[in-house]
DNA sequence: CTGAAAGCGCTTACAG
DNA sequence: CTGAAAGCGCTTACAG
C-alpha cells in the first residue's frame, strides 16, 4: 500500500516518465535503464494504481459482461476464456433490477460492455449510447447504434421448430420469457409452423416472467392440462426446457414419446437430465472471439459502424427429442449459418451503414466432439 | 462524457465543495442551496467520475466477489442478492488460472473480496494479507489472519455420511477435488465411517480435477467398477453428484436402491435432474448476510480481530437418498450448527484473538419450503 | 533518449 | 454554512 512510482523513480534513480515507460513498455529506454528501473519495481513491490491510470488516461483497462439470460451461459463462460486467453481483463457486472437494468452496470468501471440480456429496454440503450458507452449487444436486442454478436434468433427458432416437426410432431408449444424480448424466437417459431401449414392455438405459446426452471415447470404443467395438449414443447432457455421435461414426467408423461422437449442454449446440464435434453447449441467460441474482438475495437475505434456479425449454430438432438426417423439431420453450421457474404471486421472503415457479416467458423479440434456429444459419454 | 463537478458548481452558482457535500449527502448545506445543486445536476446529467472518487479517497465503492467452486454456487446468488438488497455495488471477479488466481482480481478495483475459493494458495493469501486487503473467506480454506463465513465442512460432511448410513449403506465412497481443499469434507467422511465401525478402502476416496459435471462422472464410472462396488456415495460438490448419478444410471444401475448418491450445495439443478438429488445445503442466506456484513465491517475497520463465523446447513433427502424409512431426521440447523456460545459481530472489539461465532439463523416466512421442497413441485 | 511540469476529477483539511 | 487550494498517482505534451 503506497509504492509510487515516484518512489520507484527516487530507488532507480531515473525520472517517473521512465518508470511509465516501462511499465507500458514503451520503446525509447535504453536496456540498462530498463533493468534498473524493473530492480527497483520488483524490490520496492510496486503496482501501479490502476484509478490513478484511469482518471489521467479515461481507460480502465477492463471489459464489463453482462449476462442476464440462461441461453447465454455457455456463451459467457466462452467469453470469459477468449478474454482471458488474449489478455483482456473482464469483470462481470451483476445484472440489476428489472428496469433500474442501468444502475448495475453504469458502476462497474469498464472500457466497454458485453451485454447480454435479451430486450435492453429502450431508455436504457439510448443512455448508454448517447454517453458514447461501447457496447455490444449479445442477446435478441437489436439496434441500428449498436454492435451486435450472436445467432440468428429468428433462424435458430425455426430450425428447432422444425426439428420437432420433423419427428412428426404437429402440436407444437412454445415457452420463453416475456414476450418483448423473445419476439424473434416467437417469429421463427411460427414461421416454422407456417411453413408447415400448421396453426398453433394462441394458448401454445406461454410467456414466462423469467427463463428459470421454475417457469418451465410451471408453464409446462399447466400447458399439458390444455385439451388437447401438445405433443412437443420449443423452450426458449435450457432451465426452462428443464422445468418443462420434469413436469412432463411428473405428470406421468413419457418424454420424448408423448411430449418431445428442446432447449435452447447447449448448457452442459442438459446433458445429464433424464431423458436428456435435446437444445439449439450457439457456437459459443464463435460469438465469444467475435465479441471480444468487436468489443476491443470499438473502444479503441468509437466511430466504427456498427456491425452484427452471424454466429452458427446447431440443432443437438439428445434424448428429448431425438434424430428423426430418416436419419439425423441436424443443420449443420454450415446450413443454419445466414447465407450472406462473408467478411471479416474491419478496423475503422469509411461509411457508416450498418452492415451484417457472417463470423468466420473455423473449425478446431474437438469442436465435433463437443457438439455431438450423446447423453452416453459426457466427455 | 465530460460533465464535472465543477460545470455543476458554476451553473448552480456554488463552490465545489458545496457539490461534493449534495453528492455526498453531507449535512451542512442549506435546503435551497441543496435543490438549486441537485437541479444543475440533472439538468447536465452529471455523474460523478469513480476513479477519481477513487483516487483521492482510496476507497472505490466496490465488493469483489470471486466463486471457484460450484459447491458455493448458491451462496454467490444469494450474496449478489444481499448485497444488492443493502446498496453495496458488487462485481464479479473471473477466478484466473489455478496458480496465479490472484491475478484475476487484484487488479479490479474494490475495497473488499468475498473469496469462495477452496483453498486459496498459501503464498496467494499471504499476499494478499500483507497487503492489507481485506478478505472474506468462504469456502473450505481457513487462516488465522482471516475472517471466515461457511458452514461447519467437517460437521457438514460428517452429516452427510451419516445420512447414507443411516439408509443402511456400508460401502460408502467419496468424490471430490483435490485432497487439500476438500481436507476437511474429507475429514468428515471419514469421521462418520469410524464411528460407524466401518473402514473405507483408500480405493473408495476419488480426488477429481475439477468439481463439475463430468468429472463426477468418470469418478463414478470407475468407482462402479470396483469390487466390491459402493453402495452410496458422497459427492463434495452438487455438479459432481449430478454426473455420478448419470454414470450410474448409464450402468444400468438404480438409483438409490443399487447405489445412493448425495451432494453438496443444494442447488436448484439438483431437484430436477432424476432420480432428483439429495444434497447438503448450506444456509446461503445466513452466509451471504453475515458475509457481507463481515466484509463491509472490516473494510470500515481493518483491525477487527479476524472472527469465525459458522453458519447451520441442513441434509435434504430427495431421490437419490431418501428419508431413512425409520423417519425422515434430517439434521436440523439447531443440531447442525456447532454447540459454541453464540454471538454477534461486534465493531473494532479490543483483543486479537481470532474467535469463533455461530450466526443467529434468523428463520424466514418461506425457509422451510425453500429447503423440505420434494422433488415434485419444485417452486 | 530522458527530465520537469501540468492536469485528469474528485475530496478534504483549512480559512472565512 | 460556504469558498479557494492542495493533492491523490498516474501519463503526456513539452523541452532539453
Amino acid at each position: 500500500m503506497g509504492v509510487t512510482l515516484k518512489d520507484v523513480a527516487r530507488l532507480a534513480g531515473v525520472s517517473a516518465k521512465t518508470v511509465s515507460n516501462v511499465v507500458n513498455g514503451c520503446p525509447g529506454v535504453s536496456d540498462a535503464l530498463r533493468r534498473r528501473v524493473r530492480d527497483a519495481i520488483g524490490q520496492l513491490g510496486y503496482r501501479p494504481h490502476l484509478a490513478a491510470r484511469h482518471l489521467r488516461t479515461g481507460r480502465t483497462g477492463l471489459l464489463a459482461l453482462v449476462v442476464d439470460t440462461p441461453h447465454l451461459d455457455e456463451v459467457a463462460r466462452a467469453i470469459l476464456r477468449a478474454a482471458a486467453q488474449r489478455g483482456h481483463r473482464v469483470v462481470v457486472a451483476p445484472r440489476g433490477p428489472a428496469r433500474g437494468v442501468t444502475a448495475a452496470w453504469r458502476d462497474v468501471p469498464a472500457d466497454g460492455i458485453l451485454l447480454g440480456t435479451n430486450a435492453p429496454p429502450r431508455d436504457v440503450l439510448d443512455a448508454e449510447v448517447t454517453a458514447g458507452t461501447p457496447l455490444v449487444l449479445l442477446g435478441e436486442g437489436r439496434d441500428d447504434r449498436c454492435d451486435r454478436v450472436g445467432v440468428d434468433m429468428v433462424r435458430a427458432a425455426r430450425d428447432a421448430t422444425a426439428h420437432l416437426l420433423a419427428l412428426g410432431r404437429r402440436r407444437i408449444a412454445a415457452i420463453g420469457a416475456d414476450p418483448g424480448p423473445s419476439r424473434s424466437r416467437t417469429a421463427g417459431y411460427r414461421q416454422a409452423l407456417r411453413r408447415a401449414g400448421i396453426d398453433a392455438p394462441a394458448a401454445y405459446v406461454r410467456a414466462t416472467a423469467r427463463p428459470e426452471r421454475t417457469d418451465g415447470y410451471h408453464a409446462a404443467r399447466s400447458l399439458l392440462a390444455h385439451d388437447p395438449p401438445p405433443d412437443a414443447i420449443f423452450c426458449y432457455s435450457d432451465p426452462l426446457a428443464v422445468g418443462a421435461i420434469r413436469a412432463a414426467t411428473d405428470a406421468g408423461l413419457r418424454v420424448p414419446d408423448d411430449v418431445a422437449v428442446i432447449g435452447f442454449g447447449g448448457t452442459e446440464e442438459g446433458r445429464y437430465v433424464r431423458p436428456s435434453l435435446s437444445t439449439v447449441v450457439p457456437d459459443a467460441e464463435v460469438i465469444a472471439r467475435a465479441a471480444v474482438t468487436r468489443i476491443v475495437a470499438r473502444i479503441a475505434c468509437p466511430d466504427l459502424p456498427p456491425a452484427e456479425i452471424v454466429a452458427p449454430h446447431t440443432v443437438l438432438p439428445r434424448e428429448s427429442a431425438p434424430a428423426p426417423p430418416g436419419g439425423s439431420r441436424p443443420a449443420s453450421p454450415r446450413e443454419s449459418a445466414p447465407e450472406l457474404p462473408g467478411g471479416t471486421v474491419r478496423a475503422c472503415p469509411r461509411g457508416s451503414v450498418p452492415h451484417r457479416e457472417t463470423a468466420p467458423h473455423t473449425p478446431r479440434a474437438g469442436d465435433g466432439a463437443a457438439a455431438a456429444g450423446g447423453p452416453r459419454v459426457p466427455a
